[in-house]
DNA sequence: CATGATTGCTGACTTTAGTCAGCCATTTCG
DNA sequence: CGAAATGGCTGACTAAAGTCAGCAATCATG
C-alpha cells in the first residue's frame, strides 16, 4: 500500500503538477498566474488569498503590486473592515482568467482525449476517489489556543454560518462561553487544518462538578461528508474521558439536522433542557465509558 | 468530466505536490534532493539524468558538481561510451539517499495512517487505476526523423532488449534498414513520449512495388500495457493506408510472444517467409480497408 | 587522420521565489 | 480615550532556478 502510495505521488503529482505549472505560466510567472486564479471574477480578500495559496505577506503584497502595474487587478478598500482589502479584476485581468480557465479545459481535455469511453468513465471516477479520500487524510486534528488566528477564523466563520442558518441570526457573544474556559484544564480547542487553512473546530468545557459539555463545532463546507465532524467530536470525547468526565452533552439549534444526524450516530440520545441558551431547541448526552 | 480533472489537478497535484516536495527539500535545495534521488543505489548515466528530470545541461552539471562538493556522489566515466559520464553514490550519498527513500515512505503511510482500513484499500486501488490511465493519456505519439536523439534513444533501447531476448544476441545494421527509408514519403518513424522521455516506436516502409512492411515496433516496459503499442501500430497502418497501401506486413522472432499475441488481436495473420532477416522466425501479414 | 557530431563542463548572466524588519492605517478592547 | 492587536505595504535582502554561449574531450565516419 504505501508503495502505491509513493508510486502515485511520483508519477501523477511529479507529471502532472509540471504539465499544469507549464500550462499556467506562459505569460507571466507562475505564481502571478496562480495569484490572478484564485481572484477570480468575483474577487477576493487579500487575508483569505494569503491563507490560501500560504504566501508570505511580503511576497503577496509584491505580486499584487506587479499585477496591478499590469493593469489586471485593482485593491480596493474593504467592505467591513477597513484593514482587510478587497482585490478585484479589471477587464483585461477577467480577459486573463478566462484564457487562464480555458486553458485549464483544455489541459483536463487533453488528459481525456487519447482515452476511450469506458477509461475516462474510469479514470474521471477514480479521480473523484482519489481526491475525496486524500482531502479527508490530509485534514489534520489539533489542539489550539483559541485566541490564535486559525481559532478566530473558525469561529468566525462558525458564527457567520449559524447567523445565515438560523431565523433569529446569531450573536457569538450571547453563547456565554468565554475563551478562558476552553483552555487546557479548564476545556479544550481544537481546529482541523488542511495544509494551512482551518477547515473545522470543536470546543469542549469542563467545569468543575458539572458534566463535560462539547461546543462550537464546526466544519467547513469544503470538507463537509469526510468525517472531519465525527473525527472531532471523537477527539474531544476523548479528551473529556481523560480528564475524568463520565459523560458529555450539548445543546444545538432545530435547523442543524446534520449534526443532530452526528450525535445520534455517534450514540448521543435527547436529554431534558439543561441551560437557557436563546438559540438551542435540542440537548443531547452521551455516557463515557 | 473535464470539470473532475480540474478539480483533482488542482487539489491533488497542488496539496500533495506541496507536501512532497517540503519532505524533500528539508536538508538541501528541492531540485538537488530529486537528483540525488533519481541517481538511487544503482547510480545512473548523466544523460538519461537530463532527459528523466527534463534540466538544463549547464543546471545539471553544476547540481552535479555541488552533489559531488559535498561528498555525496562521484562522476565517472562511462563505460562503452567515453562521453556519457555516469554518476555513483558515495557512502555517504547512500546514506543520504536512505533517508529521502525513508521520508518518502513516511509521507506514504501519513496519507494512509487517518484512514480505516476500507478507506485504504479504496485509496490505493483509486491511486494505482489513476496512475495507470493517466500515464496511458500522457504518451503522445508523433513522427520523428530517425536520425533525432529521441529515435536514436529508442532504437538503442530497441536493440539493448532484443540482444539481451535473442539467443543469438541483435545487431541493429544487419537489419537491413536504411534511415532514409524511414523519412517520408519513402517512410515513416514515430516515437511516444512521455513529458521528454522516449517510451516507444514504431516504423513503416513503402518500398515502390511492394507491400508496406512495418519494422522497428518497441515499447519500454514503463508502458508496457497501456495500450502504446497498439496505438503506435494503428497509426502506422493508418498512414500506409493513406499513402495508398493495401496491406501492411512485418516479420518477428519466436521469443517475442506478446509483440505476436498484439499482431494476431490486430488481425494480422501468418504468412510464409517473404525476406531472409536472420532474426525473424515469422512473417505477417494484414489487408488494409 | 581529418571532420563533424555528441556530450558534458564552465562562466556570466537574468528571473523567480522567498524572507525579514520596520512602518503606517485601522480596528478592538480595556 | 489610549494601548494593543491586526492587516497590509515597502525596502533590502538571500537563495534558488533557469538560460546561453563557448570550450574541450570523445566518438563515428569517410
Amino acid at each position: 500500500m504505501v508503495e502505491t502510495v509513493r508510486r502515485f505521488n511520483r508519477t501523477v503529482t511529479q507529471r502532472v503538477g509540471a504539465l499544469d505549472d507549464s500550462y499556467l505560466a506562459r505569460d507571466r510567472p507562475l505564481a502571478q498566474s496562480r495569484l490572478l486564479w484564485e481572484i477570480g471574477p468575483a474577487g477576493a480578500e487579500v487575508a483569505a488569498l494569503r491563507t490560501r495559496l500560504d504566501l508570505d505577506a511580503g511576497y503577496l503584497s509584491r505580486l499584487l503590486r506587479t499585477l496591478e502595474g499590469a493593469g489586471l487587478v485593482v485593491v480596493g478598500p474593504g467592505e467591513s473592515d477597513g484593514r482587510v482589502r478587497t482585490v478585484r479584476l479589471t477587464d483585461a485581468g477577467r480577459v486573463e482568467w478566462h484564457l487562464l480557465d480555458g486553458r485549464s479545459d483544455e489541459l483536463a481535455w487533453s488528459v481525456l482525449a487519447p482515452l476511450t469511453d469506458g477509461q475516462r468513465a474510469r479514470l474521471t471516477s477514480a479521480m473523484a476517489e482519489v481526491e475525496r479520500l486524500l482531502m479527508a487524510s490530509l485534514v489534520t486534528i489539533g489542539p489550539c489556543h483559541p485566541g490564535e488566528p486559525r481559532a478566530r477564523a473558525c469561529l468566525r466563520a462558525y458564527a457567520r454560518e449559524l447567523a445565515k442558518r438560523f431565523d433569529v441570526g446569531f450573536d457569538l457573544s450571547r453563547g456565554g462561553v468565554d475563551e478562558q474556559e476552553l483552555v487546557p484544564p479548564a476545556g479544550l480547542f481544537l481546529v482541523a487544518t488542511v495544509s494551512t487553512e482551518a477547515v473545522g473546530c470543536g470546543a469542549l468545557r469542563l467545569p468543575p462538578g458539572e458534566p463535560a459539555e462539547i461546543k462550537r463545532l464546526w466544519v467547513s463546507a469544503s470538507v463537509r461528508g469526510l468525517g472531519v465532524g465525527r473525527r472531532l467530536l471523537g477527539e474531544l470525547e476523548r479528551h473529556a474521558a481523560a480528564a475524568g468526565a463520565t459523560s458529555v452533552r450539548l445543546d444545538t439549534n432545530r435547523t442543524l439536522t446534520e449534526a443532530m444526524r452526528l450525535y445520534r450516530a455517534e450514540g448521543y440520545h435527547e436529554i431534558p433542557r439543561y441551560n437557557d441558551n436563546p438559540y438551542a431547541h435540542h440537548w443531547f448526552a452521551k455516557p463515557l465509558c
